[in-house]
DNA sequence: TTGCGTGCAAAGGTTTTGCATGGCA
DNA sequence: TGCCATGCAAAACCTTTGCACGCAA
């Protein structure tokens, strides 16, 4: 599943600090190589897809897509365990709920359907308050 | 939001037929492409996306993002309202489940936080029973 | 020194766009 | 006849891969 053993290496860490330092928001791949760009170490877009490959693979940021993003949306996960991502579909606006109700569907699908949800990778898609009026 | 007027083409009603008559059951652009071929009235890949493009806007059909398929999903959502999609990252499987206790999520969601959830073209991601012995 | 990490460029796959032609109303 | 739809090809976009070089252990 992952490889047998890595190195340590100043882009690696960097890369995860900066995700840790934005917990909870999503980034594309483009977005990052501009912001190291922008901090005066740029990294190849290669690089990055391989780190955040291998970040994925240990289970320590979220891969997943939004339908207002080309490509696929990284994202290191918010500390709270109730925390869950849904996406407008008119507006592209992503709320961010903490929900005790929600949490109780991950019990319900484990329980009764046999499926370990990931709440972390999933989006909800509908239609916000601000675009039902 | 949708373009002033549209004709009635023998390919939109060929693809709106076959997705119907495949109800519940998603197609990549390439898929469709390669059933009309096989059918013996190719269609063109533009011209499929642009069919889909504006089906999507009149609301008939789904598009949305499958970890296991490379590019957008479409599909003529199923009658059932009870009907939900969960998806294996590990296998790639995906599963339609039947649920009243997720029904009431669908109202959860309205009442306390003003979100009209789509269930249809939301995705829950996780592992499946079999992944997780 | 060994072998993984990195950068660059090229390749691969999917989706979008431009333009000339064909078809619906 | 006026416009939209279509097909083809090219472009655009994101992601992956190959290869040579650099760096960590």
């Amino acid at each position: 599943m992952s490889r047998k053993t890595s190195y340590h290496t100043k882009h690696k860490a960097e890369l995860l600090t900066y995700l840790q330092s934005t917990s909870g928001c999503h980034h594309t791949a483009a977005q990052i190589r501009d912001y190291f760009l922008a901090s005066g170490s740029p990294v190849g877009i290669a690089t990055i897809y391989r780190i955040l490959d291998s970040l994925v693979q240990e289970g320590l940021v979220h891969k997943y897509t939004l339908e207002s993003c080309a490509g696929f949306c990284y994202e290191y996960p918010d500390n709270r365990e109730n925390h869950f991502h849904c996406e407008c579909i008119r507006c592209g606006a992503l709320i961010r709920l903490n929900c005790e109700e929600l949490l109780g569907i991950q019990k319900h699908l484990q329980k009764d359907h046999r499926f370990m949800w990931d709440s972390g990778k999933t989006v909800f898609y509908g239609i916000c308050g601000d675009c039902q009026k």
